[in-house]
RNA sequence: GGAGAGGUGGCCGAGCCGGCUGAAGGCGCUCGCCUGCUAAGCGAGUGUACGGGGUCAACCCGUACCGAGGGUUCGAAUCCCUCCCUCUCCGCCA
């Protein structure tokens, strides 16, 4: 959410920078709303004002009789307040709604493009693996291993379901805490187990709601969602509270499974395990002070590239254009991994800065020292890897000609030893 | 799922036969005094949001907030209704 102050005194550059987006942002009825809620906020307010007063003079009177009069005429004040109050409430709602619709505003340093084409290349590491075989696509190396099966998902669930069998499954789980030992021994996160349902009020703290209600799981009774990223339930952590700045940056890293509804994208990555309706993460979170965001972000990207980097697989990463940007992010690098069948690289991580945005939804604040005023904090997060991108990643750069895959080297302590898949 | 108890300021904890309570008291914290050091002691201060004013920074005024939302009343932390959460006992259960 923005800063209604900084929208009332500068709508118009707000607008402009919102533009760069590329989809209609609709700030029109803004103005209008906000200054009817302040006329409404003032005139209830004195009126108030002046019920306290009397009501007070009242009690303290000893004859009831005579302040009959001013009796009478306060059940009109309160009365009159009622409506305004009323009508407040109605503004309040919708200026509220509005705000809630209104994405972030792009980080200053952000390419502007009206779309992925807009994106900028940072870097890249690694050497695509070079065969002497046609690379086979993930699904077949998997499915030839018996380590994966999709159609028996299929069966158990529906579409977009995998089911990991022995060192698959395995794999899996050795990646998972690879990830998670990396971040909290050598990067120093602070490992969390969050709740994987979570209620309306954190899912809108991080902007998934209203806007995307869509894309989420959702249960009827109690009335929770799915989370589609450790982002919502580690951000919320902190929600309604106000932290101490001497303890800043607060760093956490989560293992969760994300589920995701994938409506509108039928059609894409259809076969294998890039595009599921439920896939595991490890996520990175941080609370930061404002003015140290940036270089935050960076050390946070560089976490998430450590773990591809230990893993040998060549990756580059990408600077988000403003026209590509989630709703939430102000700047966000991707990390793109090889993928040999595919010929090209393919999202494994994606590294974002929401400034106050989040904090501002979800009133996450910190003092600077005791007895200052309460700011808020900036929200960082970035996956650490999506674990099921990183197995295909590295049944693929890993495939040997006679269909089997050998273990990287950093996760060989994890596999008890193995150093291969099959063959 | 059944029965009962309770949700007050950073924390503990009064108030709950309606008004003078942003809220007693204690702890914590900040500043000052005192003190060979420490501890103790003494004094003052110590929430947030929104709106208005302002030399637009410190500050001043107003409003709101005693789990959330409604209601009664001139006036509600205090009375009534609905919901949420926590705790205890029973049942069920990984």
């Amino acid at each position: 959410m923005l800063d209604l102050k900084y929208l009332r005194d500068s709508l118009d550059q707000a607008e402009q920078r919102l533009a760069t987006r590329g989809e209609a942002v609709n700030l029109t009825g803004f103005r209008a709303l906000d200054q009817r809620r302040r006329e409404l906020l003032g005139e209830s307010e004195s009126l108030k004002a002046e019920k306290n007063r009397v009501s007070t003079l009242i009690g303290q009177s000893k004859d009831k009789s005579a302040v009959q009069g001013e009796i009478v005429r306060m059940k009109e004040v309160s009365a009159r307040i009622k409506t305004l109050e009323d009508e407040l409430k109605g503004v309040e709602d919708e200026l509220q709604q509005l705000l809630l619709m209104v994405p972030n505003i792009p980080h200053e340093q952000c390419p502007v493009g009206a779309s992925e084409a807009g994106n900028r290349e940072v870097r890249r590491w690694g050497e695509p693996p070079v065969f002497d075989f046609e690379a086979k696509p993930h699904w077949e190396i998997g499915e030839k291993l018996g380590i994966i099966d999709f159609e028996r998902a299929g069966k158990i669930t529906g579409a977009r379901f995998s089911l990991l069998f022995g060192a698959g499954a395995r794999l899996e789980r050795a990646l998972i805490s690879f990830m998670l030992d990396l971040h909290t021994g050598s990067h120093k996160y602070v490992e969390v187990l969050p709740p994987f349902m979570v209620n309306r009020e954190s899912m809108r703290g991080t902007g998934q709601l209203p806007k995307f209600e869509d894309d989420l799981f959702h249960t009827a009774d109690p009335d929770y969602f799915l989370i589609p990223t450790a982002e919502v339930p580690v951000t919320n952590i902190h929600r309604d509270e106000i932290l101490a700045g001497a303890d800043l940056p607060i760093c956490y890293t989560a293992y969760t499974p994300c589920f995701r509804r994938e409506a509108g994208s039928y059609g894409k990555d259809t076969r294998g395990l890039i595009r599921q309706h439920q896939f595991n993460k490890v996520e990175l979170v941080k609370f930061v002070l404002p003015e140290e965001g940036d270089q935050e972000l960076e050390k946070l990207l560089r976490d998430a590239e450590e773990v591809l980097r230990r893993l040998q697989l060549p990756y580059r990463v990408v600077d988000l254009c403003t026209g590509d940007l989630g709703f939430s992010a102000a700047r966000t690098f991707d990390i793109e991994v090889w993928l040999p069948a595919q010929g090209t690289y393919r999202e494994i991580s994606s590294c974002s800065s929401f400034r106050d945005f989040q904090a501002r939804r979800a009133s996450i604040r910190f003092r600077r020292e005791e007895g200052a005023r309460p700011e808020f904090v900036h929200t960082l997060n970035g996956s650490g890897l999506a674990v099921g991108r990183t197995l295909v990643a590295i049944l693929e750069n890993y495939q040997q000609a006679d269909g089997s895959v050998t273990v990287p080297d950093a996760l060989r302590p994890y596999l008890g030893g193995m150093e291969r898949i099959g063959g």
